[in-house]
DNA sequence: TATGAATGAGCATTCATTCAT
DNA sequence: TATGAATGAATGCTCATTCAT
């Protein structure tokens, strides 16, 4: 059983990543069954379907995204330490393989009758929870919350010109600049 | 000659928004070819393949939006006003059908290898020299390219989660709060 | 298992009808799906693609002649009759709907680019060699060869203009001559 | 007119060039119109359907196989070296871009359908009626005729066999067997 | 649980040909 | 006479899925 599960964990990822690199459309089942070893109907017999998959898929994405990436709020470290290293193992999401946000990938292509939008919303909004509650240590609550949602705004923005150009300085420049604005508001330690 | 022109210019009317609203891989040639009242026979005769429609959609669609949104930034009107013309073209243009940024849609869903990253950046950059422009008057040229810089990746931001909930909200917001911010800097007219 | 072997001749058997009938390129899938029953996709699915389906077919070909006809030269039979048996067996083939030799088609069909043309090659050398055999009775090994390559030749020009014709003659003077010229030069058998 | 008519043969030229390459089902119009410079449209204006073009392609061909070979047997010289001359001339024909026998390769790929069967016997039929005119310097007349006969069939089996491997010891080989046979035969010249 | 065969719809593209100019 | 547009059928092949084992 618990065997069972790791083993369904290792297929996810596999289909993660082809998911990732390719898009919903342009993947096939066929693709997914060569990464993963099991056949086409092997697959099928797990999830369904695609659109299967691609649901066990984004559960497991967004559970993966919390413990990588939003888990680091919660860290014991000073808070502008915990703000960059979120921010930091976010882009290092993006830049495997240079696909940018799969999130916001996913959300894009297929588009407002995508039955994937849902989870998605909710993923960015336990992110601007997240992000909001590290920036309180300088901002009031309203300010801080407002602050984060704009930063989500400028992530996806960074990450699609990152994507499109390759170019890194996309990715760096945005934590290098809320870092730089949330530490000048930060009280003196003393 | 001329006609023949105006038609192409409709048939690629008709293309454009077929991709805007599936996305390239999700749309067939059957898809254009009703769309366009052409057979499939017919358009492959005017470009070739599907990536020649699509390259033709690109070039059409940069040129439109060209004219249709950046040109705005020359008209014979007070900066302030210009920017905000500016800003809601563009955010109608994303309303439409609810599709969002086309050149982002694009950029994210063919990713890396899509042949149509060179002139999707070219337009970026456009667009940021266009608002730089615009900005020069409140700000100094070297900060009046970093805040288009970042109006973009904004923007960019704005557009996915607008796409992803249907919450015209984020594209009001981020006209308000950049027009604000611009009024606010902008010196006295008397 | 087994079954599905003999399965899998009885398809390789009505493709190398529909090839021969009609040539390689001649020959849609649709043609083979139609004749063995499965649809497109499934006949795909066995042999991968149009040329898997030739490639397979030439093996079987080349086996189901090695069978039928280059076996006879080991037969318990007087050399003469061998001969003769041999060379009507390949009549009878060349006469199956007037279709004439199937590895020559396929040859000057396909030309110097045709992936085809090494195993009909080696088929063609195996034919010399069981030939030879026989004519060694009559003549010295190596004027044995030669005449059995003048026969290849020989045949496959009265295959040609059979096919051209319809005329059988053509194939039944050509081992008529040869039958007559070996039985001449055969010892007296007392 | 006359203009017309060297115009209208250097377009059969090209044609014929074309389907001798890639046999008459592989060639599509859009092949041939790309050969002769001319649209597809315009082609098809001048031969009224791809069997049209090879209708007259297959003329053409005639007329000059029947100019630039058999018109050797009306030479004046001494019949060995006419004979030479003749298959000499006919073994170049085949080894242009190695496609052997063009008449051979037609009947062969369109079959007993072929609507060309009709005059490419012909063709053959003239063939061993120059060839026979010059054995008959050998033998008898009704030998002559049996032997040209014999020699056509095993051209077109050389001729395939060429065609398969690429090796031209297979069309020399038939030359010097051929021209050695009759000069053995040949009556004494002093 | 897993697999190979099969299916019918759909894919992008090419075909020979026709038509209007 | 010649050309570009258009057409409907067909091409080889892939698709997501089902079924029998």
């Amino acid at each position: 059983m618990p065997i069972q599960k790791i083993e369904k964990s290792a297929l996810l990822l596999r289909c993660w990543e082809v998911f990732h690199r390719q898009g919903y459309h342009h993947t096939s089942i066929r693709d997914l069954a060569e990464a993963t070893g099991l056949g086409k109907a092997g697959l099928l017999h797990h999830f369904g379907s695609k659109e299967g998959v691609m649901q066990a898929v984004i559960d497991y994405a967004i559970t993966a995204f919390r413990d990588y990436v939003l888990a680091v709020a919660q860290e014991d470290l000073p808070p502008e330490q915990r703000l960059e290293k979120l921010l930091r193992r976010q882009n290092r999401l993006a830049k495997h393989e240079r696909r940018g946000c799969f999130f916001a990938n996913l959300a894009l292509e297929t588009g407002r009758d995508g039955w994937f939008n849902a989870p998605i919303q909710l993923m960015f909004a336990e992110w601007q929870v997240a992000v909001a509650g590290l920036l309180e240590v300088a901002w009031p609550p309203g300010e801080a919350q407002q602050r984060a949602y704009e930063l989500l705004l400028t992530y996806e923005g960074a990450v699609t010109l990152y994507k499109l150009s390759g170019d890194e300085s996309h990715l760096e420049g945005y934590v290098k600049r809320t870092i730089a604005e949330f530490t000048t508001k930060l009280p003196p330690t003393i």
